[in-house]
DNA sequence: CGCTATTTGTTCAGTGGTTGAATTAAATGA
DNA sequence: TCATTTAATTCAACCACTGAACAAATAGCG
């Protein structure tokens, strides 16, 4: 019923490799290849670009077409002389993937296509804090019914589907801890079984994947960005998550906990977080820190409104605003620091809340980088914030599901 | 002359998968399952493992012993019934690698058979700071090209060398800043380039790999040492230096510059360090540091004597001493609590100089992990010393040759 | 001692998938 | 109109894996 995805790197074909694991490999190279292009490239082009001859590209593109997984597009792109190239792109019609999020104060569902375009997205905001985890669950599971719905009608077939919390999930999909949420040791799998809407399998396609909605975020901004392979992803929702991409894959860590950057002691005798640590991030650069320090901690706003009020406020140059703005940009430019002292990114994305506050934070960010990093000098860093708004989990976690298809498209062919 | 290893994932196939590929990818597979197994296999449990039929292991193994990169066991291992099973297990007698390691107050160099073997090791003491590049270089050439004959008298053949350096290594094997040795921008490979012993090519190895001494000694540890394919080696020397192993493959960043955690931030607002930071974890952990804090900056101890000289008195209880590693552990346990929070990794090796005082070093360090890391509570984080003493760098330098050969043998078998 | 059971390793015809060259297809341009 | 050029397909050859049958080597048992 749900599968969490594993920590291995997701290149290594590491079994046995078989006679037909030649076969699934180049469907693999192929399709990803096409993925990757920015225009559809010939069947020539493929081949020319992978390695392989043009009779092979030829014979493993037909079975992509005859799979639904790729289209000849109609217009000839190009023009010069001899016979006109027949470009090929990921089919529109084919499998798609259906993403679902559950946050604090909203449930969110989109059907993602193979090409990536979003097909379908609704948001339903709700105060998810006193409803109980099999209440959420059975709200998200009627979203996730409309959203089936509303793409079968569109001719697309689901293929799986993902699903991000703010919170840690272990192996079995199980959410062991949501602090924000309230939440604790929540089956959700089991909670979901009963909602016909996510129980259907398609073989070989995990059905569902529960994972952390600050992973799926990172991912999405890696397939919807122009983002670079390697970077680390900072969601600024409440509490302050990070995905960290490495060569294109998400790095998950041992127990698939990695990205905790909330919780990175920034002054280690400072203030008691509720974590049972001292002086983390969170304290300095969290939501309601932000709005304590600009003095609006008094107003009640909702969450999703504080973002864009700072925003106004900041564009007003409201003084206890934007101190606030670089305090917290500071603490997350000292944590950013030690994760490049660390890792040697060059990219850091601002996502999440942080997004449109972008360019208050990061000038103390770039400040503190250079400053404490030691590599500074010859390696640039760059701060930019995420492409994707506010929908980056949801749509993340559908792009999830359809990236798997593209990185394995044996078990997709297979599956009639 | 000279190549510095890649940033990709070491796995991914990435390429065109053509149909000699199948080929190098089984010998790749069945060789890497004789190298990681304890007993000696036979063709039938490697054939069981990898899920490749007998015939197909016959086959491989075949063509692995014609290229002398495995043998087979002569004794019988095993009891029982039926035709009793031949044990294959990594040549000793084929391939080797060189490693060189050079540091502020040693020069070394050993060889390493495929099994694993020290073949050879020797070490020469010497401070280099007032020596030139050049000079220390031309020295590190004498030393490898005994190694080289050494290792030619004992019959084995050198497939390629690394060489280890305490600082920054870029893409063209230079090194940009090795601030404890003093050198700036050295081109290591060209001033190697005159020297015989260090130039000779063999087909499709690259002959010199220049690499970060940290980076080298946490390979050392992944191969030597029984630790897992996810850790952080802590060397602490007279800088402190990390390598990151992540799914039993260095993490080396977009430059090639990750762990640098000496420079990390333990208190922001800490003394200034040379790095141009404030607080950095050098200034609480660094040689430096410890030995001032426990009294014995005065004492001019070379910087071989200070490790053994410090583990001496905190076997006697000496208080400055026993304070001075509580203080350096806890700073240390910051750091590493961020690190884990980051990368949810469930083992810290501390290596160098740390090795001997982990008795004392751990305890800090675990309270500090215990109270700042969210999901300690699940998911405990092993601390342990090096299994490699003071030679991690350059036997890991040597392995990484080998397992070079090891993962990818099709290059080494094409050679002939 | 001889027979059977059992497990290992090899042989060999068969097959799937890639290869490379030749061929066909479809456009441009002189 | 025809040579030129590039794209895509066809087809015999080949390489490496497959699966089953077979040979080898030992333990156990009567």
């Amino acid at each position: 019923m749900w599968q969490c995805q594993g920590v291995k790197s997701p290149a290594a074909p590491a079994g046995a490799v078989r006679q037909g694991s030649l076969r699934e490999l180049n469907l693999a190279l192929v399709l990803g290849r096409i993925a990757a292009a920015r225009r559809p490239p010939s069947r020539a082009a493929l081949a020319a670009d992978t390695g392989l001859t043009r009779a092979t590209v030829s014979a493993v593109v037909e079975d992509l077409v005859a799979g639904r997984l790729v289209t000849e597009a109609d217009p000839t792109p190009r023009a010069g002389a001899g016979r006109p190239a027949r470009g090929l792109m990921l089919a529109g019609d084919g499998p798609a993937g259906l993403g679902l999020e559950i946050n604090v104060d909203y449930l969110a569902a989109c059907v993602v296509d193979l090409a990536g375009q979003v097909r379908h997205h609704t948001v339903h905001r709700v105060d998810l804090r006193p409803v109980s985890p099999a209440d959420a669950l059975a709200r998200l599971a009627e979203l996730a019914g409309r959203a089936r719905a509303d793409a079968e009608s569109q001719g697309l077939t689901l293929a799986g589907a993902a699903m991000g919390v703010p919170g840690l999930v272990d192996d079995a999909g199980q959410v062991r801890l949501a602090p924000n949420l309230g939440w604790r040791d929540v089956p959700v799998p089991q909670l979901l079984a009963e909602h016909p809407p996510l129980t259907e399998t398609v073989d070989g396609v995990p059905p569902l994947v529960v994972d952390n909605e600050a992973n799926l975020a990172a991912l999405g901004e890696l397939h919807a960005g122009a983002a670079p392979g390697t970077f680390l992803h900072i969601s600024g929702e409440v509490g302050i998550g990070a995905g960290i991409v490495l060569n294109g894959a998400l790095f998950r860590g041992t127990r698939g906990w990695s990205g905790e950057i909330g919780h990175i002691p920034v002054r280690p005798d400072g203030p008691p977080c509720r974590c049972g640590g001292r002086g983390c991030l969170e304290l300095y650069a969290g939501q309601e820190a932000i709005l304590s320090a600009a003095g609006l901690a008094g107003a009640d706003l909702p969450a999703d409104r504080a973002s864009t009020r700072l925003t106004q406020l900041a564009e007003a140059e409201h003084p206890a605003v934007l101190h606030a703005l670089a305090e917290a940009g500071t603490a997350i430019g000292v944590t950013v620091a030690s994760v490049v002292n660390l890792l040697d990114l060059d990219t850091v994305v601002l996502g999440g809340g942080y997004a449109p506050l972008t360019g208050w934070l990061r000038p103390p960010v770039l400040a503190e980088i250079e400053r404490r990093v030691l590599t500074a000098a010859w390696s640039p860093v760059t701060v930019r914030p995420a492409t994707l708004g506010a929908t980056a989990a949801s749509v993340g976690a559908a792009g999830s599901v359809v990236r798997r298809i593209i990185a394995r498209p044996g078990g997709w062919l297979a599956r009639l």
